[in-house]
RNA sequence: GGAGGGAUGGCCGAGCGGUCAAUGGCAGCAGACUGUAAAUCUGCCGACGAAAGUCUACGAAAGUUCGAAUCUUUCUCCCUCCA
């Protein structure tokens, strides 16, 4: 069934392993960070400059895509690889995670309490979820078959099976009635997967179950019982660091470990040494690429920030590189000094020019964990970066 | 020379007798952001003070009033129109 992929590890060193993610654009060297390119795009940032900066891999959106370009405009183009000039693994997720955000808000939000702004999303139930389209405001049914469906006419080598990404603020029984339904859900996303399958493709499965250990123990060995190539870990992972870290633990409890693992949306530094340490092999997170656009360059050993904010004050007359030791584009050609003074003048150069400097922070990352593991030392790596 | 309009906090600009230390916006200073409706959002932003509060403030001066950024008079400076 999924006979053009394969996965293989490599080394392990305790839990974290060392592998390779074949795929039909590529293979992927694991552990390693997906970016986010949702909308068909990392935002600023041309597939060249992915490259130049080491990505293997990234991501976009069934939800956004469906809403505009559409899905069949992108399989006219000769599917989205051709579409966006990237010739690299993509993958997509399946407008799961939309039926949280377009309902809830950011992460934080929600988290927070705090209410943003009208839902977009109207209606859930068992066949599917109704939303409201921010773009033209028509509505929008999404299902199972009809994500399946959207991502075979996108064309990423990996999808991902539709699901509901719960909220951190819903009761035990709520979670464990929308964890059920995700789970019927997968199940008919695996099924329309495996009718139209061309071996183009893969197929992740996500396992839900909040923050309830005895949920995500279910739910982890539903996906392994299942025969999806990949499992991902969504849904939401707790109020603090420290219960995400509980929260992914318990999700790997009764994991099929041969199968490549996803961590979805996490991308904090600290936070990935922990997710690679019990396991997991990719990740995917806005955190770099958002932040930069915010004005926050990634920066090693930083304390309890894991960036620099380069609006700050404190920067406008400091004529180093964002870090001495990197050797991205923005580094080598700008001073912290420039780059604040670009963001507070408003010139665009700002964000493609900090952009670098997250992605290839993120990549060099990635690439000296999987050193660490397999040379044994990702203490010592950790000790450098966090 | 005549007729009119205007001067408000770093800037623009509301307010037109009390609820005004004064709406907004910009600029400034911070913070947040984790399967992206995000070049977004939040807070602070006269002085002193941790705060309560105190002081100084709506071109200048004098007045009316219990009370004035708001009303009156004079002055200063800007702008428009007519000669």
């Amino acid at each position: 069934m999924y006979r053009n992929f394969k996965f293989n590890i490599i080394s392990s060193f305790e839990k974290a392993r060392v592998g390779v993610l074949k795929t039909p654009h590529g293979d992927i060297q694991t552990p390693a960070f997906i970016f986010c390119g949702t909308k068909a795009s990392v935002k600023g940032i041309s597939p060249k400059q992915l490259i130049e900066n080491e990505t293997q891999v990234i991501l976009s959106n069934t939800y956004h895509l469906l809403l505009y370009p559409g899905a069949d405009h992108i399989r006219e183009r000769g599917g989205l690889h051709s579409f966006i000039g990237w010739k690299g693994p993509i993958l997509t997720d399946s407008g799961g995670f939309q039926i949280f955000s377009l309902g809830h808000g950011s992460v934080a939000d929600e988290i927070k309490g705090r209410r943003s702004g009208i839902s977009a999303l109207l209606k859930i139930d068992e066949d599917g979820a109704l939303f409201r389209s921010y773009r033209d405001g028509a509505l929008q049914f999404l299902t199972p078959e009809k994500s399946i469906d959207t991502q075979r006419n996108i064309g990423a080598n990996l999808i991902v099976a539709f699901d509901e990404c719960t909220p951190y603020h819903s009761d035990k029984k709520y979670t464990e009635n929308s964890m059920e339904r995700s789970h019927r859900w997968e199940k008919r996303s695996l099924n329309e997967f495996i009718r139209k399958n061309d071996f183009s493709q893969a197929l992740y499965g996500v396992i839900q179950g909040g923050v309830y250990e005895d949920l995500r123990k279910r739910s982890a060995e539903f996906i392994s019982e299942n025969p999806f190539f990949a499992t991902a870990i969504g849904g939401t992972l707790g109020s603090t660091k420290t219960q995400m870290y509980e929260v992914v633990e318990m999700a790997m409890n009764g994991l099929d470990i041969s199968r490549p693992i996803h961590l979805l949306g996490i991308g904090g530094i600290s936070d990935i040494f922990r997710g690679v340490e019990i396991g997991i092999d990719t990740f995917d997170c806005v955190h770099p690429t958002r932040i930069a656009r915010h004005g926050a360059a990634l920066v090693k050993k930083n304390g309890t920030r894991e960036h620099i904010n380069l609006k700050n004050t404190m920067y406008a007359q400091d004529d180093n590189p964002i870090e001495n030791d990197c050797n991205c584009s923005t580094c080598k050609g700008f001073s912290r000094a420039y780059l604040h003074y670009l963001l507070k003048a408003n010139e665009l150069l700002a964000f493609p020019a900090i952009t670098i400097h997250n992605i290839k922070f993120m990549n060099k990352l990635m690439g000296e964990i999987r050193e660490g593991i397999q040379n044994k030392t990702l203490d010592i790596v950790r000790e450098k970066w966090c």
